[in-house]
DNA sequence: TCCTTATTTAACCAAATGGTTGACGATTTC
DNA sequence: GAAATCGTCAACCATTTGGTTAAATAAGGA
């Protein structure tokens, strides 16, 4: 909480993006819809865990969460990335999206820094 | 740490940010380089509490420090947001950079959430 | 109905975060 | 040389964070 007492989405978003576990459930999501169950799965940690890090994804409003029987669906949600986006790349007025260095990107981060073990 | 027990530039980064006092910051060095002391100034804080959000900035490669004589001058390095720039434009293929809608967006940070006075 | 599956909640814990004050080392200035 | 200024460090404190296990809630399937 800052001096006015308020808190915005800005620290929302990045305090949930700055844990690996949580960019790493952001990625799965990118490829499609997944169960609570589902996304867990990978990680070495307890269920009761994951579901701590999709409820602070879903303040942050990266995520959206809709429950059909027992099972609650996880999605993403890119568009609450924009206004950060948008205070990012102010600083640096970098290129526009560039997929090749996205993709190197991922490699790093899954070489080194997967929280999920992939054999 | 992750189960890796390792920290990536991204966690950095995303964890500086996610703190409105240090994107005030930022915002202060987007003008003009300044010694820790100014930045200080218009912060309900302590010294102390700046120059360790300074370092943390730093450690995340956000800023420089470059000490001169007495005066410890504080650098932005727009630089280091490039990685986490490319990671999140890929989750939405947002726009190129809008600084009107960066402007709107600073408009509504400053009018309820800045960590200093702006009377 | 009974069992299983899906997910959250509660209680707990260790470590990290964000702040304080006071002492300290360096550097300028008088 | 003495005094003021710049900035960090150390010790401390309260709160938050990220994890655990165990129990509770809810929904489906036999």
């Amino acid at each position: 909480m800052n001096s006015a007492g308020m808190e915005t989405a800005l620290d929302h978003i990045f305090a949930a993006l700055a844990d690996p576990t949580r960019r790493a459930i952001l990625m799965m999501l990118l490829e499609d819809d997944m169960a609570v169950t589902d996304v867990a799965e990978p990680f070495e940690m307890s269920l009761a865990a994951i579901s701590k890090h999709l409820s602070i994804l879903s303040k942050a409003g990266l995520i959206t969460q809709d429950k059909r029987g027992r099972v609650k669906w996880c999605k993403l949600e890119p568009d609450a990335l924009r206004d950060a986006s948008i205070w990012m790349q102010s600083f640096g007025q970098f290129e526009a999206v560039n997929l090749d260095a996205f993709e190197q990107f991922l490699d790093r981060e899954l070489a080194q820094d997967q929280g999920f073990s992939q054999t």
